[in-house]
DNA sequence: TTCTTTATGGTACAAGCGTATCATAAAGAA
DNA sequence: TTCTTTATGATACGCTTGTACCATAAAGAA
């Protein structure tokens, strides 16, 4: 065996240059040449460790989804131990949010490849059902917790909540990503959505 | 003057096209010839009342605003005369949910246009800025008159619940679009928000 | 009818694309 | 050292793209 070269780690780099392009240029205008440019490599080298274009831009949609689940990790761990429903969903609300180039370049990403999914084979669109339905039943899971502890309206609906809450922090982060709302103003209708999910009872703003 | 052709009807006959294959392929997949030979014309037709392919995309993004606004205002006029809050929320919730064919091209060629609007300069961001912008004024206008009416309480926040609103009814027809929401789904939960806004009380699901 | 402008077809061109091929430098194995 | 496999560079091919150019049919104006 003569030669050996980290694939995972040429890879990754090379991934990390495709994320740069496409962030930097759109999903739609990356091409090969421009991703080994990016990474300061020979085209043949793109096509050595991905084959094909298609098999580039799926990985790049896996690198996007691990990259993101590792920000909630992250996210999550860095709170205090045990902490209540509402900490735990202003956590993940925040690192949906737009606000930092990273995950501005996340969100855009994992919604152009959402709507290439719907008309390109290639791409699975089966993760944008996977996916979100994981981040659902997490959320449901934080809202039975919060009934348990007291926190939520025993009678409330986790499922249905679930199911409004997921698509409120991604209408939200949508609507800062094209700067239609600032993030501060996205931040205070969803902390105004909690208030009265916690309060169950008043409805004011 | 000779041979006058009607310039619009041309033009709206060619954007049809453009809708049809940007809508079956994708609009990264749009290219001039691929619209003239779906329109059976020329490409040469095509440059003709379209110049340049940014004036073509111009010209698909104003006509998406536009059958947009048109479907809106068919939806609400169907309403009876003087309909409540609740129900003019609910007409433009259905229309905004991806569930015919052709709401759900406008869902997919939107959104693609948004993130398309994020890199490419030659596509104005400020319609993804103005146009949900009107609509969140709309809803909050509705609000108003729920409030007035006694159909909402009136310490009720339009503005924040205005922003609430657009931003869940983007989400959940989001996710109908991929496939991760049915529509029975998406509206039982957009129903369930509306209990809880209008009772204000008692939020169970 | 003749002229002039409009509308359209056909086509050529340069650029960029994904892919494939050939050569070769590098490095562990013999 | 010699051999063999890996990794990379250079490059060519066929295709598609947007754009530009040339010719011409069609039709109101003279």
């Amino acid at each position: 065996m003569p030669r050996t070269v980290d694939h995972e780690e040429r890879r990754s780099m090379i991934l990390e240059a495709f994320m740069a392009v496409a962030a930097r240029e759109g999903l739609h205008a990356v091409s090969l040449r421009a991703v080994a440019a990016e990474a300061g490599i020979s085209l043949r080298s793109v096509q050595y460790y991905f084959d094909t274009k298609a098999g580039l831009m799926q990985a790049g949609l896996a690198t996007l989804e691990k990259l993101s689940n590792e920000r909630v990790k992250t996210r999550l761990e860095a709170l205090e131990p045990s902490p209540s429903a509402r900490t735990t969903l202003q956590a993940l609300f925040a690192v949906a949010l737009p606000t930092d180039r990273e995950s501005r370049r996340f969100h855009l990403l994992w919604t152009s490849y959402a709507m290439l999914a719907m008309t390109d084979p290639e791409i699975s669109d089966r993760t944008f059902v996977d996916s979100p339905n994981r981040l659902q039943e997490r959320i449901a899971f934080i809202l039975e917790e919060g009934k348990s502890s007291g926190e939520f309206d025993g009678a409330l609906n986790g499922e249905l909540e679930a199911t409004i809450l997921i698509s409120l922090i991604h209408g939200l982060g949508t609507a800062v990503l094209v700067g239609q709302q600032t993030s501060e103003s996205a931040t205070s209708s969803f902390e105004h959505y909690l208030d009265r999910l916690a309060g169950a009872k008043s409805g004011n703003g």
